[in-house]
DNA sequence: AATGAATGAGTGTTCATTCAT
DNA sequence: CATGAATGAACACTCATTCAT
């Protein structure tokens, strides 16, 4: 390798990264004022401005607004997905437990992509979609379960990952009101729960 | 009481219904294009144009958008809590399950209205009051149970509050998609969730 | 007739009698812009402006740019056509010299009208359209009179329209630069020419 | 001469055939793409897109949009003219004619360059000097005539030259919508025209 | 009270032009 | 010289809100 193409070949790379690192940029400021003020309320000037670039840079980056704002959310799915399905993986025995208590994890540490996907509408789709992934992840843990004998017909399995999605979804949203418990306690009575369900004694009332 | 009173009176009921009717068909109109187009892509023009009043009515009796937003949501609630207290009021032994059967049972009714609060942008946070409000109503039952010692301290009340909230939210969210199962059979399967939880042997998954 | 609907009536009338108004002053504003600046480079505001008027109107009684230009260029040459209709029809003798006579005094009174049907581009096809309308009245005039055995098959009409036309643009193009000869002054050099041709000593130089 | 200075001027020529061709080629780029799509509708990133260049290049050989818009024309019509005026030399017998016989010769092979004239929008009266130099051709051949005798003062010779100019300006946008007559048979008709004007019957009519 | 014409602030998007590499 | 990423002015168009009638 002589020092042109070595050269060129280290420029290109420096071109790769600034993009990768300008789009990054964007999705940051975008995640940010999205989270503060919702899609219809942030203007794409308010996104490079905060950027700290010129309006014209934002459509090198990214179609429209829309296109934006569903790459935060698609691509903040898929990411915690990601890490999700490791620690399921690195959990042989108890994948069950295991993806509750990660989900809570990520989804704390990234309460700001689900207040987005909660308060965003934009394609009104794309939130649905957000939550279909969850959803999916969870009938395919259950789907999992029957074939290995652990799981009956107590319900149809649809409705009961709607109803744990439920309460994943509006465990984030207890977050944004007060920060306590933390994911690992929230996650302790979150199975809990599941375990148990309410009280029997309350159906006495 | 001369007849000029009474006429008056008479021209003021008759000026005061008609307002209320006004306000009403303003609000349905409203409701149904919320409904169906979203909050955003939603203009006054066009609810007034359904209500087939002139665009200027509109502000007689909304301050603006936002303000007839709220009033739906609001009004929608408590109409909702008025109808559950009822009949939770006429089943004193068992108004735990009896509030969740009604509260399923109305919101499946009247599925419009939390398609709004739900993809209505969550504007400044509407969405958040109207589960708030339901929130607040579990509490005030699982409060009523801890006091009358059917219920110790397993969970943080408020959090337990939200995992229902979740469950009743997600629901509705699972009726925009499927129509089946209807409240009654939905109830069943929702209440014997909230009886046993999820089978244990999905611990051992 | 009571006082009642005669005053609707009246009001009507006003408010018809505005909206025309409106409508002829926006007209006016957006011909005289684009007769200054050429279509691109007027602006919605410019118009607006200069019609005093918020930007907002426009759009109350114009689709959009494209339609106040086509309006302008097909209503100008619907009026033009209009009037030398009528002095045609006043002078059936000389229909075809009418003609001329006419259709160059009309243009040189509303020159700012073929500065924009020359010069605005629009959507391409609507300058094309306005000359396309002054040659069908030619061709008209040139059918007619074979029919009625003036006329030969010296030339394909189609062709001789065309040359009259051209002249008759160049004329208007002519009266950008220079304001002499007026309209009847040209129409007699444009008449001469027609009759006679050039010289036919120029063949031999 | 040594070898350094040799080897300067090599290089020397060679960038000056290098930018003469780069310059050449964009120019080509930029008069097809305004003759399929207009001046407004193309945009320099296209221009040297289908030219194969960096877009920053295109500023390297012309100063902005207009810049290359007014080279096409006043260069196009300029070799228009040099190719005009070799075949009237080589003619003196009969200048006048072949002046017409030639142009419209050279316009039809050359039909592209008059749309863009025509359809560019007059920017900045570019058009306009477009056909002043036509009509300077023709008005220096009338001149001509004049000082050797053989035109009186029939018409103001600058009108004159704009009949004519006008026929021709025609006779190019004829040739936009039908291919035949093609530019000999055209001629020929052009040419009876200037000679007999129209059937006198006309003016009968 | 009811109307709807008028308003103009606000926004997404384009594109000619510049300049660091 | 050549490049193309970055820029930001400019503009068409929308729509919540007002106000004269």
């Amino acid at each position: 390798m002589n020092t042109d193409s070595f050269s060129a070949q280290q420029r290109h790379n420096r071109g790769s990264n600034r993009r990768a690192h300008m789009r990054e940029t964007l999705l940051q400021s975008a995640k940010s004022m999205f989270a503060e003020r919702g899609y219809h309320d942030t203007s794409i000037a308010e996104i490079t401005t905060r950027a700290d670039m010129g309006v014209g840079t934002f459509y090198l980056y990214f179609k429209d607004k829309e296109e934006i704002f569903e790459t935060i959310i698609v691509e903040g799915i898929e990411h915690i997905k990601t890490l999700v399905q490791e620690e399921v993986a690195s959990a042989p025995e108890h994948k069950f437990e295991t993806f509750f208590r990660s989900i809570l994890k990520f989804a704390y540490s990234d309460r700001e992509l689900f207040r987005i996907a909660l308060t965003g509408e934009g394609q009104k789709q794309i939130a649905v979609r957000a939550y279909g992934s969850v959803n999916d992840g969870i009938i395919e843990l259950l789907n999992d379960a029957v074939e290995r004998g652990y799981l009956g017909n107590e319900y149809p399995l649809e409705l009961l990952a709607h109803f744990l999605t439920g309460m994943l979804n509006q465990t984030v949203i207890y977050w944004f009101m007060f920060d306590e418990p933390k994911s690992d306690a929230m996650a302790d009575y979150f199975i809990a729960f599941l375990k148990n369900g309410v009280p029997s004694a309350l159906f006495d009332v």
